[in-house]
RNA sequence: GUGGGUAUAGCGUAGCUGGUUAACGCGUCAGUUUGUGGCACUGAAGACCGUCGGUUCGAAUCCGACUAUCCACCCCA
C-alpha cells in the first residue's frame, strides 16, 4: 500500500521538536501576560468575506493565496492571518464594552496558498497581540517594547526594528499621487510589476528590487515627507517614546505592508540569518479596520510573529529551548513476578509524581540497562528474585554509577513503598 | 504565478564516463557464558535507488514528463 505524504508547506513536528515549542509557547504566554494581554481563540475558519473586507479586497493574500471552501450557500476561508478573526470576535462579544484598552494575544496557525521557501510554509504559526481603544503613541510604542522584549529576553541577535508611518487614508492618498507623478515620467524603463503597481498600488514602487526601478526610486519623495500633521505628530511622539524606552530603530521610508488595514505607524523586525525571508515580526497600526468590520470606530494596532521564523532564527544563532526528556525512575525487573510488581510500582511512583518508566519488551537487564541510559533516566530500580525474597531493591544512580539497596516494606507494592521510593529518589 | 537546484534504508551520504548480490556512517534491534548502562566488538533488520515512460541486450546511473523537496523572485510572519 502506497504511503500518502504531507501536503507541500506543511510540517510535522517530531517528539524531537515539541519540546522547544512548548518552552517557546509558554515564554510567548507569560512574557505577554505581564504586559497585561489575555489569550483569545478563534476558529480555524471564518466566512471568507471577513478577510476580504479586513484584509483587503486587493491584497495577494485574498486575491491569490486562500484556501477556500464552499458548504451549502456560504464560503468560506481557513485564515490567512489572526488580526481580522480576532477583531470579529472582539467585536461579536462586546469586548470593547470593558475596560480599554483591550490587550488580547494569540498563538495560532495561518494558511497560504504561497510558493514554499525557507521561511514561507502554507501552514504556518504565529504568536500575535491586538491592542484596542487608543490611538496615542505611547499604546504603539507598548505594542513594539512588547515584541522587542520577547526578542531580547531570548537572545535573539542580528535583528533590527524598522518603522515607518504610512499615514491615514487622507494623508496616504495625498502622498499616493505625488508618487504616480513622480514615477510617470519614467514609466517606460520600469519593470512590468511597478508599471502595474503605477496604477495599483504605488506605495510599493519603492520597495522593488529590480536594479533599474531602485535607481529611479532612490530620489523619489517619501511619505514621511508628506503626512498630515496628526499623522506626522503620531510618528514623532513615536520615536521620541521609543528613545525613551531605550528601544532602538531605524527609520525605514520604504516599509510598505501587503494589508490593506495598516494606517500610521507600520514596524517590522527583521534578521539577516534565516534567508530571503527575513521578517520575524510585523506589524501596525489599523485604525480604520474595526469600523470597516462593523464595529464603532476605535483605534487599534497588532503584531504578529512568525515562530518557525523565530525558531529558525534562534537554532542559526545557537540559542536552544530543549528540555532534556525526563525519566527519574527506571524501573527494571527480571522475571514474571518482578514484571508484574514493576507495573504495579511503577504506576503508584507515578502517582507520587515522579515520571518512572518499566519494561514492556521483555528484555534482559542488560538490554534494561542499556534502554535506561538512553532515555537518561536518573536512577533505575533493579528487582529480581533474590530481591523479591529479601523485599528489597537496587537503586542505582546512573550518574554516578553510584549502588544502594533499599530495604522495602512487606506491602511491597503498596502506596507506601511507592513514598518510601519516592523519598529516597529524593535525597538521593 | 515565475526561475533555478536536488531526489539512493529512519537520518546523513557514496555509487552516476550504463554491466549482475546497491555501499558506508549514525540510529534501531539482538548478542559478547550464568543478574547491571555509557566504550569496544559481533551479528541482524531496514531501500521496489521519488513516480511513470523512453533509449539499450542491460538503467540507481542517459533522456523526457510528472510529483515531491530546496533556494530565489513575488509576497509576507
Amino acid at each position: 500500500m502506497e504511503q500518502l505524504k504531507r501536503p507541500n508547506g506543511t510540517a510535522d513536528l517530531l517528539p524531537s521538536d515539541t519540546g522547544r515549542w512548548q518552552k517557546l509557547e509558554g515564554f510567548l504566554r507569560e512574557t505577554a501576560g505581564r504586559f497585561g494581554f489575555q489569550e483569545i481563540r478563534i476558529p480555524t475558519f471564518e466566512q471568507t468575506e471577513l478577510f476580504s473586507r479586513g484584509v483587503g479586497e486587493t491584497t495577494d493574500v485574498v486575491q491569490k493565496e486562500m484556501y477556500t471552501v464552499s458548504a451549502g450557500n456560504s464560503s468560506y476561508t481557513l485564515r490567512p492571518e489572526g488580526t481580522a478573526g480576532t477583531i470579529r470576535a472582539i467585536l461579536q462579544n462586546g469586548l470593547l464594552n470593558e475596560a480599554l484598552p483591550l490587550r488580547v494575544y494569540y498563538i495560532l496557525s495561518c494558511f497560504r496558498h504561497e510558493r514554499v521557501q525557507k521561511g514561507r510554509l502554507r501552514e504556518f504559526h504565529q504568536f500575535g497581540v491586538e491592542m484596542a481603544g487608543s490611538s496615542s503613541a505611547a499604546a504603539d510604542a507598548e505594542v513594539i517594547s512588547l515584541a522587542g522584549q520577547i526578542l531580547g529576553q531570548l537572545g535573539v541577535r542580528n535583528t533590527e526594528l524598522h518603522i515607518n508611518s504610512i499615514g491615514c487614508p487622507v494623508c496616504r492618498k495625498h502622498y499616493q499621487q505625488v508618487l504616480r507623478d513622480f514615477f510617470l515620467p519614467h514609466r517606460e524603463q520600469l519593470c512590468e510589476t511597478c508599471q502595474e503597481r503605477l496604477e495599483k498600488n504605488p506605495l510599493r514602487l519603492l520597495d522593488c528590487k529590480v536594479e533599474g526601478c531602485k535607481e529611479i526610486g532612490k530620489d523619489a519623495p517619501l511619505i514621511i515627507d508628506y503626512l498630515c500633521e496628526d499623522c506626522g505628530s503620531h510618528f514623532e511622539k513615536l520615536k521620541s517614546t521609543l528613545d525613551r524606552l531605550g528601544i532602538a530603530f531605524t527609520v525605514d521610508p520604504r516599509i510598505v505592508r501587503g494589508l490593506d488595514y495598516y494606517t500610521k505607524t507600520v514596524f517590522e523586525f527583521v534578521t539577516t540569518d534565516i534567508g530571503a525571508q527575513g521578517t520575524v515580526c510585523g506589524g501596525g497600526r489599523y485604525d480604520g479596520l474595526i469600523e470597516q468590520l462593523g464595529g464603532n470606530p476605535t483605534p487599534a494596532l497588532g503584531f504578529g510573529m512568525g515562530l518557525e521564523r523565530l525558531l529558525m532564527t534562534l537554532e542559526t544563532q545557537g540559542i536552544t529551548l530543549d528540555e532534556p526528556r525526563r525519566c527519574d525512575l527506571y524501573f527494571a525487573p527480571m522475571g514474571e513476578a518482578a514484571g508484574e510488581l514493576a507495573m504495579e510500582l511503577t504506576a503508584a511512583l507515578r502517582k507520587e509524581g515522579i515520571a518512572a518508566q518499566t519494561d514492556v519488551m521483555g528484555r534482559s537487564l542488560r538490554a534494561q540497562m542499556k534502554y535506561a541510559d538512553k532515555i537518561g533516566a536518573r536512577f533505575t530500580l533493579v528487582i529480581g528474585d533474590n530481591e523479591l525474597e529479601q523485599k528489597c531493591a537496587d537503586l542505582k544512580n546512573m550518574l554516578s554509577g553510584e549502588k544502594i539497596t533499599i530495604q522495602l516494606d512487606d506491602s511491597f507494592a503498596e502506596r507506601f513503598s511507592a513514598i518510601e521510593i519516592a523519598d529516597r529518589l529524593a535525597k538521593e
